[in-house]
DNA sequence: CATGAATGAGTATTCATTCAT
DNA sequence: CATGAATGAATACTCATTCAT
């Protein structure tokens, strides 16, 4: 680090953050936030105890931001350029394979926003953010259940069963401790949509 | 609690163990295991802290005898006289209707399981139990599988599936502070149902 | 401590509540609030660090409850049956005495006080009682000058005068490591007196 | 700082290291020692937390070098050209009002040095400092009393009276918030003349 | 020289567990 | 048996100090 060019990983102040972000997800996802010491976010960061303070206010803003960003970062993903006009088919398709693309890409984040969906220690905005793309997700649903191209019923018991089987795929994954294919998830995609079409 | 009525206050546990099982699973739910502190346990059941330590050796061993008595009860009222001849969509809807039974008796025990399910402090007899359960469910899946009853796949793709959406059901009346009322029950089934279906 | 007669000191529940409050007050007075670790005075009390939190809320509450106690005991003993009516040089020897009697037999009580009198941390109850005994005081030295038996100038002033030299006489002594005899708190009185008579 | 101008925010401190000790200064009447932060003390002084250490050995060694400069001017200020040989009276009033407009020019510097009369952290040349000062106003009031101009009684207790005193006026002036007045000096002087006068 | 990001030892406080009653 | 006061190890967080730039 004394030669002007030799860039390593740890060198780049922005790398700090992140490193700190990226152990902080493993760590609440493997144990829990309370179940997790922040001088065990340090270590697995590689920085000192006090450095995370600098970054972060406090534990739960450091959870929180973890939340913040990944919940954003998933938003962007699945609804960037949504087709809104397209057949419900294509709709479907297209949410549950972004989805799945987020989710295979980043395994801890998915877990990690599942874990956290209702913790006491996350603050308005994110409890806000949380609102608000249900809300998005749930107009989707509707404006399909107005065209008759999904089934009745409450579109809250249908999000629930659809984003509960999203889920069930990737822990059916982790538990035999592999990543979940494009295959799966396309035959997981033809199984949800038979069960929510008209 | 002197006088000779012994009405006491909680609805009669049956004994004090059976109120710190009770008192320590609520408290698991609303605030998680490392959230809860052992004396509030103590207090909503109405025992001294100490007392705990009389029916329990340590924190971790009343969090394991509770997963396991309700995993237990579960699996029981699962699975006792699982019609095993019994045509597959009978059999689904047996254990579809059996499960939501149980959710909707006992909410608490049914979002405790689900929380605890790989939590790091879980010991192995409980693990085993949990894997034996799923090899249990995953048979039913299999031989159902092998008479073209059901899609083809992964069995535990479809277990996954399957799981998640019900706890999905769950979860979607959770999230409106509703109980889930039989209908929806009904409705899930039959939605999912038509997912998994050859 | 078995036998129900042999009461020790430390058996005594009171006694560990006076052991912090003793210990506490003696380190405060020789490292000041901020300079004083909380382990510090339970290791002088003879107690668990963790102890002291089952009788004070925190290290602010603990110094709040020593600063009322004291300066309540001080007021007390400077105050009850007041000489309201006798002439002004019996009033200012009643109190003068009063006074000295108390820092004699508590002079880390009595600095203690002095040095917390304007801590950031005192609590609104006792800067009302601070004020309040301020102003009893303030109210005698009106009225002799109202009397015509003290000289004339702001009240605030020979209370200032007066009182930084008890204080002086009691730091005179703790310099050279004695305790004030009762012979130089006569001497001192004289000279106040004729400091500040008309 | 590169810019020719070199106007800077400050009122010019001569340099970095004034700046330094009036903060410190400052911030260790307005909190504490302990309660004061070494960065907070670089912020107000406006300069890098690590300068201070290129000043300054240490926080400790910091708050030494105040009190040994403060009491060394205190000290040639009061008693500089001292008239020996003038009356115990004049030279009452002398000290007196030499002090006094010390106090008054530099309030926050006398309030630092009655707070750290006593602290642990000071170090042995500035204790020895102390004590050399202490003998030195012995001295006038030990030869003041063979002249029999004042009352007779410990020396030590004389003093410390008068300097009682003396920091019970700027105390009186800091409750009501008003900066000591030229008037009140020399009333207070009056009283004090009259409290050891023989 | 000056800086301020980084550090880790140290702080106040909590809580699982023990044990005298 | 049941209790809850007492404990001290562990936690989140602060801050004096260092050192690469």
């Amino acid at each position: 680090m004394a030669t002007h060019e030799t860039t390593k990983r740890e060198a780049r102040p922005a790398d700090k953050r992140e490193a700190i972000l990226g152990a902080a997800l493993e760590l609440f996802v493997e144990r829990g936030f309370y179940g997790t010491a922040v001088p065990e976010i340090a270590e697995r960061a590689g920085v000192g105890a006090g450095t995370i303070y600098r970054y972060f206010e406090s534990k739960e803003a450091l959870v929180n931001v973890i939340y913040r960003e990944e919940k954003t970062r998933f938003g962007r993903l699945a609804l960037v350029d949504f087709p809104a006009t397209a057949p419900t088919r294509e709709q479907f398709r297209t949410l549950w394979m972004r989805m799945a693309e987020f989710a295979t890409a980043n395994p801890k984040a998915f877990v990690f926003m599942e874990l956290h969906h209702h913790a006491p220690y996350l603050d308005a905005q994110n409890v806000a953010l949380e609102a608000q793309l249900l809300v998005t997700f749930t107009n989707v649903v509707v404006a399909a259940q107005a065209r008759g191209d999904l089934k009745q019923g409450p579109p809250s018991l249908l999000m629930g069963i659809v984003m509960g089987a999203f889920v069930g795929v990737i822990r059916s994954c982790v538990e035999h401790g592999t990543t979940p294919e494009h295959a799966n998830w396309k035959l997981a995609e033809q199984i949800m949509w038979e069960a929510i079409r008209a």
